[in-house]
DNA sequence: TGAAATGTTGGGGCG
DNA sequence: ACGCCCCAACATTTC
């Protein structure tokens, strides 16, 4: 009789380069398993949109396996043990995360497990460096990071060649219904009104068709295009990443390739993988500061005053505020489940800066809205923004949401696409209306209060307010 | 992967 | 021709 071993798939939702699937089909007859896990913390349990990006995909990669994916829901730990036992497979393979419970979770079941018998095999299927590789010669991880990433480049492993799809997929027949990851629930209910279905497909081919097209056309003008948010010179991989639909390993080897036969530009090359790197160095942020994801980085923030105001940030959230940039970067996350990088940005800076309300609910919201949630990427780019991060930018750098969508949405397109009622707006008056002349604003149908909220903060007062309070901390 | 305040320079208008 | 002022353009500092 064959051996039959596990291939647990958590966040790396493909065949294509993947190291956990690899070996257990080298192994033997493989069961491909998913499990919807109880366990994850409340907190950080997925939004509505990452929900439905995670049905969609789950239903890709069934396909993919011809129907024979595994579909379970409740605690791995239990679900595991039972299927070892109802199958008499002796091995478990898996690719790594480092979210901090994910850590405890599964140093617990690879205990349980082993001690069940069975052998337990974990992978790299995730990260191009894995935290523990990218330590300083003193042995202390990196908090910075520009040498992360040039350390990373000399020192690191170079992208590998990306491991095929196993063409003997021995795979053990699924004695479940077709409807099995229905029953997970995670589509939403029937008065899901945003379109993000039409924007997005999630799904390994997709994630490739959207690689590929990206080397051939967005990349040639990553260095600058990528700060318009109208314009597609960015790869919206990130969901893709997220659910681990396509490797970074993957990415990194294709951009390299691109670049060794002068398809594409070295130095567009380098912008890019370096934005792969900067996911690298907030996954080894969370690996040696778990605390991250919930408390300042740099400690002396614990004091800063931050205001707790919840009309304010229901006001954000909705995309009110009165300026249009950051009003059309909100609108974009709602109905889109993603957020262009600059205008990410500018929102956050609004938020925690103006606003001066803490970035933990900033990152909360995104967490909520996001399809490329990313625990890692999300804590500690949030903080980053806010000044409370490692490497972050300083407090006092505040961004003007009215500059930022002059230079980076100079004609005005990207506004007009998320807050409509503002399409008639002259660009003079676009990126700042609540001090526009009244009478060319009624010439465009607004009345500001009206068909467009008036700003709800003043700018330099709330910049003032903001670093008076960070002075004051300081001098604490 | 800022912005505003302040400082410096140099050209042109003008008496 | 000269000094003076204005101010844009750029540089530096500060938050």
């Amino acid at each position: 009789m064959a051996v039959k071993t596990i291939c647990w798939f958590r966040q790396d939702l493909r065949l294509k380069d993947n190291p956990a699937l690899s070996a257990a089909i080298l192994e033997g007859d493989t069961i491909p398993l998913f499990i919807l896990d109880d366990e994850t913390p409340k907190e950080w349990r997925f939004g509505a949109a990452s929900r439905w990006w995670l049905h969609q995909s789950l239903m890709s990669l069934n396909n993919s396996l011809d129907g024979n994916l595994w579909v379970e829901q409740g605690n791995p730990e239990e679900i595991l043990t039972r299927i070892l036992k109802q199958t008499g497979a002796k091995s478990v393979h898996w690719n790594r995360c480092y979210e901090p419970w994910q850590i405890a979770r599964d140093k617990r079941i690879k205990k349980t497990l082993t001690d069940f018998g069975s052998s337990v095999q974990s992978h790299n299927g995730c990260l191009l460096w894995e935290p523990w590789t990218t330590l300083k010669k003193d042995g202390t991880p990196y908090k910075v990071f520009t040498p992360f990433y040039k350390n990373g480049l000399t020192v690191q492993r170079s992208p590998s060649e990306p491991l095929n799809i196993p063409s003997t997929c021995e795979l053990l027949e699924c004695p479940m219904q077709d409807d099995k990851i229905s029953a997970l629930n995670l589509l939403p209910d029937q008065n899901w009104t945003r379109p993000i279905a039409s924007e997005w497909t999630p799904g390994e081919s997709h994630a490739h068709a959207r690689l590929k097209n990206f080397l051939k056309h967005g990349i040639h003008n990553y260095k600058e295009g990528r700060d318009i948010p109208d314009r597609s010179s960015v790869s919206r991989l990130s969901p893709h990443l997220k659910f681990g639909e396509i490797s970074p390993n993957f990415v990194a080897w294709q951009v390299k390739k691109a670049a060794d036969s002068e398809q594409i530009d070295n130095l567009e090359a380098e912008h890019f993988t370096r934005e792969l790197i900067w996911r690298e160095f907030s996954y080894s942020l969370i690996y040696y500061f778990p605390k991250m994801t919930n408390q300042n980085f740099k400690r002396d923030f614990t004091e800063f005053p931050w205001r707790s105001d919840e009309q304010a940030l229901k006001v954000w959230q909705q995309g009110k505020t009165g300026y249009p940039i950051v009003d059309a970067g909100m609108r974009e996350l709602w109905q889109t489940g993603y957020m262009h990088n600059r205008v990410r940005m500018i929102v956050a800076s609004f938020l925690t800066k103006n606003l001066m309300v803490h970035w933990i609910e900033g990152a909360r919201w995104f967490w909520d809205c996001l399809v490329d949630a990313d625990l890692a990427s999300n804590s500690c780019s949030w903080q980053w923004v806010a000044g409370t991060g490692a490497d972050a930018a300083p407090y006092f750098r505040i961004f003007n949401p009215v500059t930022q969508s002059q230079k980076f949405d100079s004609n005005g397109s990207y506004i007009r696409k998320f807050v409509p009622e503002l399409a008639s707006v002259p660009i003079k008056h676009l990126h700042d209306p609540s001090n526009a002349p009244e009478a060319e604003l009624l010439r465009a149908g607004i009345t500001l209060g009206i068909q467009y909220p008036r700003a709800i903060v003043d700018l330099k007062e709330t910049r003032k307010r903001a670093l008076d309070a960070y002075r004051g901390m300081r001098e604490i």
